[in-house]
DNA sequence: ATAAATATGGAGGCATCCTCCGTTTATCAA
DNA sequence: TTGATAAACGGAGGATGCCTCCATATTTAT
């Protein structure tokens, strides 16, 4: 009666559990900002203070370590699509989003997992991060071809490939500046209708 | 007098020496292009033929040796541009040659050594390769910008970094198709001019 | 307090990287 | 030819990272 019901025993989950996994975390994304994408699962674990072990278990794969740190972020980012689309018109909808994304992309410098959990499509282990950008940017342009300002014959992750892939050869601050003016190019180019 | 002169003792390089050189940026290249850039580099002294000591006194570094397969090939790339500015008028010249890098870069897929040594501008050691691809989109570049058909406001080189680094994320054909949108629709953006 | 479930840590097997140096080989002069 | 010597070779070995496995320790529920 006090319990959900469904499974005959279910315990609470035990606390060192979730205490070492938020400490990894936490850990994890220090050591990745530091040292880029391809720093040592035994140096976090050996800075978190807990066995190597302990890390496989909470995150099987790195991806799926990188992916759970920046979960929050990602969602952020696709939640202020919503906003954007709400107080500005289309096209600046979608600019202004595309200069977040860059930004945000910018912040990961490189790390290839964090790209291709966004807009990697390969995998099925990040669908969840990955439909969040995915409609995110589909709402924006969408938005922008309802109203016939933009035309766009190309699937729109393609333009986030673009923007993001750059970040990861040109990593950088140098690289969002680069990506605002390509930015504008395309904006521009997808107004071009003649 | 039969001597260039300048320097007293030069020996003939020795053959052995040039003979395992190519012996292995050959064996390389297939391996490469069987297993990506990040095949044991062992495997490949291995299967050259030769100790691993005699790979890294060649090719000190993993990208000396990517870069030192793909130097022809870039070259070639570069010379392309010279050509195509011959016979096209300079918008369409420089459309078809990002056509064609993009073609050089998928084959490369996702090779970041490779990319990098192209477009990745923070290393002095590829200076070579990455002078010859700047130099082959600066000129068309140029050329466009000339005669007014276009106006750019930013390095032509973050162009092809973004058209690279999309190949880098989603490797394979797919990426060729896209980037052939992408390209006209920065073609597009390019020529709006007012 | 005790049983049962759950989590821990780190040793160990494997792979790769890269360096170092004793041995081998190619070149050149006599 | 034949040494002498510079140049190149090869691979052992130390270091590091990946990931698995399981005896031990901790937490929860009774």
């Amino acid at each position: 009666m006090a319990e959900k019901s469904d499974e005959p025993t279910v315990r609470k989950p035990r606390a060192d559990a979730e205490r070492n996994r938020l400490l990894l975390m936490e850990t994890a994304k220090t050591i990745f900002a530091d040292k880029g994408s391809s720093a040592s699962l035994e140096e976090i674990a050996r800075i978190a203070g807990v066995g190597i072990g302990t890390l496989y278990r909470h995150f099987p794969t790195r991806d799926a370590l990188v992916s759970a740190i920046y979960r929050n972020e990602t969602a952020q980012l696709a939640a202020a699509a919503k906003s954007l689309a709400e107080i500005h018109p289309p096209v600046e909808a979608l600019r202004l989003w595309l200069v977040q994304f860059v930004d945000y992309v910018v912040t990961k410098h490189g790390m290839s997992e964090v790209l291709d959990s966004l807009v990697g499509g390969t995998s099925e282990l990040y669908a969840g991060s990955a439909d969040l950008i995915i409609g995110a940017v589909n709402l924006l342009v969408d938005r922008a071809v309802a109203t016939g300002e933009i035309r766009l014959a190309m699937d729109p992750l393609d333009i986030l490939r673009a923007l993001a892939g750059g970040a990861s050869i040109s990593s950088g601050p140098a690289w969002r500046d680069a990506a605002r003016q390509l930015i504008d190019i395309l904006i521009a180019g997808m107004r071009a209708s003649r």
